[in-house]
DNA sequence: CTATTTCATAATTTAAAATTATCTATAATA
DNA sequence: TATTATAGATAATTTTAAATTATGAAATAG
C-alpha cells in the first residue's frame, strides 16, 4: 500500500503536469503542489524542474519513479491476493497486442481457460504502447508482445519466434518471378499498420537497418486491423507485412500467398512481459509455462 | 515509501500487541486500532484475531506482512540510492555471523573497502537471528550467514562450504588414538557456544541427525566468543567444535588441533542472504560477486 | 473474587490536508 | 511590444482526518 503522496507522485510522472494530474485525481493543484513538496523534502532532493514551461523528472525523480510504478503493481498484486484468500475467486488479467491476440492465440485460449478456470480471467487485446501503460498501471499482470519495448524496464521471457512476412493476393505478378526483391516491391500499393502499431514498427525498423524509410514506398494506405488488411489484400487493393501467424486460420486465409523478398527476411521475438519484481515473477510463472509449452509447436 | 498505517501494521506484527506497537511509534493505542481497522475496511477482511488474550495473524495478514517488509526495505534502499545521486556516498550495510565476522572475513575485507571504496560501509557482527531480523528491518543489505534460516522468506546464494570439525589442545589424548568415535568423546569438558547462536545449532542438529542431543555430554560449558573458546581450548580447559575457518590465524590457532571424529562429519553452508526482491538482488550483485571470488579459494 | 492487562468504543481535541483566492513567470498571439 | 493565456507557487481559510482522553468489556492471573 504506498503512500498517497506517491499516487500523485506517480500521477505527475505520467502527465507531466500538476494541473492534469490534479484533474484525474480529483484534487486541486495546490494539493498537488504540497504533496510533491512534501516528497523533496522527505527525500531531500527535488523531483521535477519546471523550466520552459515544461516539467521534467530530475534523475531522483526518475528513480523515484521507477521504484514507485513497481510498488503501486507489487500492493495490487498482494490486495488481490489476499481478496483470493478471503474466498473470492482470484482474478488474473492478461493483455496481448493484436497479432498475438487475434491470431496466435486464438487457438490456445480456450485450453488456457480450462487450465486456469479457477481464475476469473480478463484479456485486453491492444497494440504495444497501451499493453506497457497497462502493465505500468496494474491492470493487467502480463502481457504478450509482439512489438519492441524498453527492456530495462520490464522482465520478458521469450514465448516463440515469429516471421515477419510479404502477403499478396493469389494470382498476383509477383508468384511469377523466380526471384523477388525488395525493389521489386516499390511500386505497389503498400497497406501497413497505424502508428503506435508494433507491425509497423517492425517494417520500419527493417527499413531502416537498409538504409530506407517508409517513403521507400511512394503508394501507402493505413489500415488499423489484421483481418481487414487480409480482406484488402485478397480483393487486389495491396499487397501487406504480416506476422505468419495471422495467416494461420484457413477460412481467412484463402486466397492470400506468401512471397519471400530476397535479403528482407524478418525474424521477431514474441515475449511473454510482466513487471520486474519479483511477486510478479512468481505470480506469472505458472502462466508463463504453459504459453511457452502451448506456443512450441 | 509506503503508507503510515502499513508501518503501524508491521509494529503491531512485530510485537504482536497493539499496546507495544503504540509505544515504539509514540501514538496511542486507539490510533493504532484505527490503524488497524482502517486496513481491515480497505482489504476487505480481518488481519488478526485476538483470542485468549494472544494476538495472531490471519493467513490475509500473514500475507500482508511478509509483502509489507519486502515493501518496506526496498523502499528503504530507494531513499538511500536518492541520497546517493543527490552526491551523498552511497550506504552499505552488510552483517555477518559470529565465525565468518571473526575469522572468514577477516583476510577478505580490507580488499573489500578498497573495491567499493566509494560507499560508506558498515559491518555488523551478531548471530543468525539477529541478522535476519536486520535484514527484516532494512538496517542490513544483506548478511552472510552460517547458521540455518527459513529459506521460503530469503534470497540466499552460496558462498562456500565450511567443515565444522573437532578442536583439541595439542598434545592430547585423543591425538593418540588409531581413530576418534563420538563415544570417545563423551567424557570430555565440552565448551559450545550459547543459545540463539548458528553453530550451537550446527551441532545440535548434528547430534539430533544421530538420535542425540547435546545431554550426551554430561560435562559442557558455554562461552559466547569464539576466540576466547580457542584459548580455553588451548588452555586444556576442554574441546570444542568450530568452523574450520576460525582455525586459519596461525597467531591464535598455534596449540590446537583438528581431530577427525569417525562418522560425524560435518558440512554446512555459508551463505549470502538478502531480502528476496528484485531490487535488493540487484543492489547486492557486485557484492555477491566480490565475495564469492574472495572466498572460493 | 479482585486486580490487572489488553483491546474496543465514543467523544473531544488537535493537527493535517484540501480548498479558495491570488500572484508570478513564461510563452504564444495580436 | 503589449496582451492574453497557461502552469505552477504561495498564503489564508476551511474542512477533513487523525490523534488523544476517558471509559468499557473481556479474559487471565493471583
Amino acid at each position: 500500500m504506498l503512500d498517497s503522496r506517491m499516487e500523485t507522485f506517480l500521477a505527475v510522472c505520467r502527465h507531466l503536469s500538476y494541473t492534469r494530474a490534479a484533474r484525474e485525481l480529483y484534487i486541486t493543484q495546490p494539493a498537488v503542489t504540497q504533496h510533491i513538496r512534501f516528497l523533496e523534502t522527505h527525500f531531500g532532493c527535488r523531483l521535477f524542474v519546471y523550466e520552459h514551461r515544461k516539467l521534467r523528472l530530475t534523475p531522483e525523480g526518475d528513480l523515484l519513479y521507477r521504484y514507485g510504478r513497481d510498488a503501486r503493481a507489487t500492493g495490487e498484486l498482494v490486495r488481490q491476493q489476499m481478496a483470493a484468500l478471503s474466498g473470492g475467486k482470484p482474478e488474473l488479467r492478461l493483455g496481448a497486442t493484436l497479432t498475438i491476440g487475434e491470431f496466435t492465440l486464438a487457438p490456445v485460449l480456450s485450453p488456457f481457460m480450462e487450465a486456469f478456470s479457477s481464475h476469473s480471467i480478463t484479456l485486453y487485446v491492444d497494440n504495444t504502447r497501451e499493453m506497457l501503460s497497462m502493465l505500468e498501471a496494474g491492470t493487467i499482470h502480463f502481457a504478450l508482445i509482439e512489438g519492441l519495448f524498453n527492456r530495462e524496464h520490464y522482465h520478458s521471457r521469450l514465448l516463440k519466434m515469429a516471421e515477419f512476412v510479404l502477403v499478396v493476393p493469389s494470382g498476383h505478378r509477383l508468384l511469377s518471378l523466380p526471384r523477388v526483391l525488395l525493389e521489386d516491391l516499390r511500386q505497389e500499393q503498400l497497406i501497413l499498420r497505424e502508428p503506435g502499431s508494433g507491425s509497423r514498427e517492425v517494417l520500419q525498423q527493417a527499413l531502416y537497418d537498409r538504409n530506407l524509410t517508409l517513403d521507400f514506398f511512394p503508394r501507402r494506405m493505413e489500415i488499423g486491423n489484421v483481418s481487414l488488411t487480409k480482406h484488402l489484400v485478397r480483393c487486389g487493393s495491396g499487397i501487406s507485412f504480416m506476422y505468419r501467424d495471422a495467416l494461420t486460420d484457413p477460412d481467412t486465409s484463402a486466397g492470400l500467398c506468401v512471397v519471400p523478398v530476397e535479403g528482407f527476411s524478418i525474424l521477431r521475438e514474441f515475449n511473454f512481459v510482466h513487471l520486474n519484481t519479483s511477486l510478479a515473477t512468481e505470480f506469472c510463472d505458472p502462466f508463463y509455462r504453459f504459453f511457452r509449452e502451448a506456443l512450441q509447436t
